[in-house]
DNA sequence: GCAGATTATGTCAGCCAATGACATTTGACA
DNA sequence: TGTCAAATGTCATTGGCTGACATAATCTGC
């Protein structure tokens, strides 16, 4: 869901995720300051948010803490929700990007596995502490009603990009044929299943990579075939 | 998910959602009072909502149509959503019921499938405009961001209790067997992806039961094994 | 029916998220 | 350097939501 920052109706350098956007070096002083204050308004929130909650946390502490006014704050976010997401917004932006890029001959589920494992396995490489700071918002957002409510509904947004995604990969209308929804629907709800099986056991070893969470996901998608199957009893 | 209308922590006789409730006939001035404002509140603001829309709505014009102080509607609902989504909850209560009741010869899946068609179905039988009420809940929360976050947080919150429910059914451990979680997540996206999809076809026939409903899940329900195989070219 | 305990409601004050309007500063660019 | 556009700040306001306390309604045992 790449988040233009800009704030003119002028044409931003589209299709780029953040991450890979580090490339770019300079860009003017005016955007450097904006991708600045951005990025220091998502590190003091999430700060904040841990070590006092999200809700306790006003968005006047925050704005404060990076020195701008509030209704600054509210230039980059639309609501105190968004700054909190904004950390996963950069994987779900390359998840998107891999799973555009994944080759054609795997079939949708293989390429949407493939994705996912590329996108914590290139978060982990993106240096800095990108995959512990997704860990701990992950976790963040699972145990915040109000959060959790926001993130299903990104979730449910992006759940359309995959659905157009898988449809032109595979060459069928999305209008019609009624695959493409539900692959992407069962797949982001598998994802939705995993983060809170992850989120809830008490998980100490966040800092070890994003080993842990592929381990929960990969066992959350082996059950899929399982589950639906007719008798649950006559097991292998 | 039965809400409590009771504001004192009494116990409140519990188990029993508010359509088959309809059967006890008295139950002090008291009791009778509470359910009659909240139904008012409930009304006055699925009417709101439809008129003018959820976010233009205020608390206070709901709270002033039912001729209470606004303090008291939030001593009914937490928040705005909740009175928004009220409507969905009794057919929520119903289909866990639905669930509940399923003879265990039926595989997970088919249960599920039955619930949902028989609680429908008694939403039909059950007079009143109940399922028109419903689909219209059902738009209205599709075409609203902060409604749709608040709908999916609710689903989540519902399927853990699915997931408790499919567990004891089929005699498994829902904390070492994944197959509860992952079919309970499952289900609720494809309900949730018949739900839009129904939401978004601009489907004029409304009032005639739930019929169409019924089909457009059914025919994402059916895709399900469709979306999972491996290759989507070779269709029967 | 009545007195006293419960419980629902109203009133009031206040916090915080969010938005519009307007002034001011600051980087961009000729 | 001067002009333009964009970013920020300030101010005022609305609306969701909560705590505290007073009032009014119901319930309970007698």
């Amino acid at each position: 869901m790449g988040q233009q920052i800009t704030q003119t109706p002028a044409a931003p350098p589209v299709g780029r995720c953040r991450i890979t956007a580090a490339c770019e070096p300079v860009a003017g002083l005016r955007q450097r300051k904006k991708k600045r204050t951005r990025d220091d308004l998502v590190r003091a929130a999430h700060e904040l948010f841990l070590l006092q909650g999200f809700g306790p946390t006003t968005v006047d502490e925050i704005a404060a803490a990076v020195d701008v006014s509030q209704r600054t704050f509210f230039r980059y976010f639309a609501n105190k929700e968004e700054v909190a997401l904004a950390v996963m917004g950069d994987a779900e932006d390359h998840f998107i990007q891999c799973l555009r890029d994944r080759p054609a001959e795997e079939n949708p589920l293989q390429a949407m596995r493939a994705a996912i494992r590329e996108t914590w396995q290139s978060l982990d490489i993106a240096g800095g502490n990108s995959v512990t700071a997704a860990l701990e918002i992950i976790r963040l957002i699972e145990s915040t009603p109000t959060l959790l409510a926001a993130h299903l509904r990104r979730l449910a947004e992006q759940e359309r990009l995959v659905t157009g995604i898988l449809a032109e990969r595979e060459g069928v209308d999305p209008t019609t044929d009624l695959r493409p929804r539900v692959l992407a629907a069962v797949f982001g709800a598998v994802m939705h299943a995993a983060h809170e099986a992850w989120g809830s056991t008490g998980h100490p070893d966040l800092g070890k990579g994003p080993a842990g969470m592929l381990t929960v996901i990969d066992r959350h998608l082996e059950q899929l075939g399982p589950a639906l199957a007719g008798d649950w009893h006559r097991r292998a």
